[in-house]
DNA sequence: AAATCAAGTGCAATCGTTTGCAGCAATCGT
DNA sequence: ACGATTGCTGCAAACGATTGCACTTGATTT
């Protein structure tokens, strides 16, 4: 008599569904709908009889079962690849509750190391969310199609495909590149370097790309890069290692994310026994929490994480309204957090391009 | 003729259900059913000619009716707190790629800061998970109510609830302090401190009672202890301040968790310019990735990840298919990392309860 | 006083499955 | 040759909601 009918507040034999309040109520099943439809002609008296009612009886309305008349599941999936990264974590978080917040339900799958996304996008489709954010890599075109097929609408997060019309949210990474060289420059740092994350990931691509031509515009074309072929601290140690051991050594070094930039600036520390920022300055970019900590202290550009969800949230909730939406693509500027890891700036501003070492 | 009819083979305009196979194969809608349902009778023929043929119009069996019908959803929720601590990062990746092997869907839901996980269990049942595994937080005893009204079962991932029956799975967070005692006492520390984490979390309790009872039995009676009120990196700083300011100081500190462990070695170098491990030894549990980069070199306690997901799935499984598992709660052994953070063994082990200093 | 209107409610079809039961061949035992 | 058995398959009743439509009732207009 305890697992049976503990909690159950009445002795009615039924399960808690609509009919059984509307039995109760008296009233009839489509009037217990309407109670909780925002939307529906009710009288006022009515809907609040029901959910007081409803509320003491721990009813709610069956997801399922709204999901197959109403065609829409309020489900979003969210393909994540790089958890180990903390730039990720905090995304998810993010849109965790932002989602949470818009009334949507987060199914989570996480990309296995041996996997692709294109070998998880059909275990998330068939669970039918109406969106799939694929946070921090791409999905092939094929899988696009498949998608598309199955009703699901496609977003990036953190990523971009300029070969495919997918939504996508980012920052701004080549604004975030540019700012990092300036600063560079401006401390006077002559020979700069840059450590790659995925080769071909959009993020590795646009920052090296912002990075390289600010280089340029401001005299100094000759600017290194080392392949780091992941967003990871061991793929920063082990880069920096590489690049330090050419001569001449680097000056500064961008690296395509926090963590990078953490694994790097441990490579320079201990392998070679130099001090940074005095003789090397190491940026990074994303503005990870663990870029603040007082061993790292690392300089950076922030990736306007807050906006890049916000605009995310819009972005579905838009859609999913049929609103053919204006904008498809948020691409959002950051800031430079200029922090320890990076020369301070010298007391005359704005060296320019003065020729302090022919690189 | 591009948005409308792409993707669809057939011009046929009905969507693809269970009905649109059966009328195109000439079969029942039950026989599609039963093609896809592994326990059923069907001729073989049968079942592969319409395996293939939903394959070839991408049909996969809708899962809400599926749900509504059978009463199981093959969800499982999961509310987690503490993200920003990247154990559990880890474990979620664990645990997320588990149990899509093992075939259930993961609904996440995070607890934002202002919030407990109180608020968030209703929103987590509201879309009848089968199970909702708890991380990193408790939930009060009318919470756990309302779940088990829901037919909702909850499983502790992490913490145990010494005050409810709820299923629960934990390293031995008790041997894990022990062990860390002995290692301290093993290499000469004398001057014992722990930081603890959340006042209340069983783990803080725990790892407090496995170190602080063996450090008694070793003859080292006068552990100090320091809150840190929260397990993470700031929370490590601070509390390590406060303990490094005491008089005499310790010389080692088993720390919470290995985040609060960071941040303890950090405040030691860079308020108190001592040298970790020569002036104080610092060990923290969990050993996650981060503890093991050069600039931390961490030694600590190691949760058996792996084992402790393994057993979360095999308990979900036990109990989804109505076997009154014999295990309701594993307590699973790691073992000891021994890193540079603490002192290496001396020549002489076992010095045993030596005074080496009167504390 | 009759006609019109609005507000609130109920009816019944629908969403896409699962599954117990019944039906029907083809095979088997005797 | 005939009943029993076996192996497949179909029928139809669920599961628990939503929603267009029709209906009732009382108020308002003419």
């Amino acid at each position: 008599m305890d697992k049976k009918t503990a909690g159950k507040p009445e002795p009615h034999g039924k399960r808690i569904n609509a009919k059984r309040l509307a039995e109760d109520l008296d009233v009839s099943i489509s009037t217990i709908s309407r109670a909780f439809n925002k939307e529906a002609v009710i009288a006022p008296e009515t809907r609040s009889k029901i959910l007081n009612y409803a509320d003491q009886l721990g009813y709610r309305p069956n997801p399922f079962a709204q999901s197959l008349i109403t065609q829409k599941s309020r489900i979003v999936g969210i393909i994540v690849s790089h958890l180990e990264n903390p730039f990720y974590p905090e995304a998810l978080r993010g849109l965790s509750e932002a989602l949470r917040e818009a009334g949507w339900h987060l199914m989570l799958f996480t990309v296995p190391s041996g996997e692709t996304p294109d070998d998880i996008l059909p275990l998330a489709i068939s669970y039918q969310p109406e969106f799939v954010i694929v946070m921090a890599v791409t999905i092939s075109s094929q899988s696009q199609e498949v998608a598309e097929r199955a009703g699901t609408k496609l977003i990036y997060f953190n990523r971009r495909d300029p070969d495919s019309s997918t939504f996508y949210v980012v920052c701004d990474n080549a604004h975030g590149g540019g700012m990092i060289a300036d600063h560079f420059i401006d401390t006077g740092c002559r020979r700069l370097a840059y450590i790659a994350g995925f080769q071909n990931a959009s993020t590795t691509l646009d920052r090296w790309r912002g990075f390289r031509d600010r280089c340029i515009a401001r005299g100094f074309p000759d600017v290194w890069r080392e392949e780091g072929y992941s967003f990871s601290y061991e793929a920063g140690y082990h880069a920096a290692i590489r690049l330090m051991n050419r001569s001449p050594r680097p000056d500064a070094v961008f690296c395509a994310s926090d963590i990078i930039a953490l694994g790097c600036i441990e490579a320079v520390r201990i392998e070679f026994g130099l001090r940074v920022p005095e003789d090397v300055s190491v940026a990074g970019l994303d503005n990870i929490e663990m870029a603040a900590w007082p061993s790292h202290s690392l300089t950076t550009y922030s990736q306007p994480l807050a906006k890049m969800i916000g605009a995310t949230v819009k972005l579905i909730e838009e859609i999913s309204i049929g609103a053919e939406s204006e904008t498809v693509a948020w691409q959002i500027k950051g800031d430079i957090i200029v922090r320890k890891s990076t020369r301070p700036p010298t007391g005359g501003k704005r060296s320019g391009a003065l020729p302090d070492m022919p690189a």
